[in-house]
DNA sequence: CTTGTATTAAACCGATAGGTTATCAACCAT
DNA sequence: ATGGTTGATAACCTATCGGTTTAATACAAG
């Protein structure tokens, strides 16, 4: 698991697993069990998973009794969408206007090296 | 390099490297030597890397002469901030008000259960 | 204290990530 | 033709991923 949390972030939601737990998650804390059950591997490969989740911060684990409840975590999403926020005039059509004006710009500074 | 678009995106995005190199992207397009220059490694490590951007379609790549210059593809990422809106409500806060209000609706819907 | 349940840990395995160096291919300029 | 430059590819290496199976742990209930 990557060292720095953007990577570590971006690396955890890099699986299809990983991110319908998170799925699954939103819509309340749930056991490992509970996790496990809509997808076909072992339990012991989802408790992985969740440890790299945990590992990224997405989920964070309580404790009741021999159930180890997972929540979902607001934190690496906030700064995924910070850093997207940082792109975002190259991929929002709604900024198109002041966007390729931008770009034109750029684009033309450039242009005159050629 | 996973098969869902998705995950080849997340995937592609988990690396210090690639990132900068599409931050660097994001400021016009470059060619690959441009683009490895600020980085302490080979220029066929960053031509791996740029194959993955281009298998995750983040870039796209032109010809001009002996050069393949890069360029930064907005589909991908809008397609991230799909997934990231679909969560927001857990990660948002200027949606406090509304999100929590259907939190609690949620948790009190579990709660008869225990 | 034994048994059942929930979860983690350990050891293992095949595949692949991410780097290296060396070679090859395409193109431009003499 | 012969180089120089740009870039991709191949072969290789080590570390790690994502799964397995098989224990080990923690707790609750009889």
């Amino acid at each position: 698991m990557p060292a720095d949390p953007l990577s570590a972030t971006f690396f955890a939601l890099a699986d299809p697993t990983r991110r319908a737990i998170l799925a699954r998650l939103a819509q309340g804390d749930a056991s490992v069990k509970e996790l496990a059950q809509p997808h076909e591997m072992s339990l012991a490969a989802v408790s992985k998973h969740l440890k790299v989740l945990e590992s990224a911060k997405l989920i964070s684990r309580g404790r009741e009794a021999q159930w180890r409840p997972c929540h979902l975590e607001p934190e690496p999403l906030r700064d995924l969408n910070a850093w997207l926020e940082s792109f975002r005039q190259f991929w929002d059509r709604n900024l198109d206007g002041l966007a390729t004006y931008l770009q034109t710009l750029q684009q033309n500074a450039k242009k005159p090296g050629e």
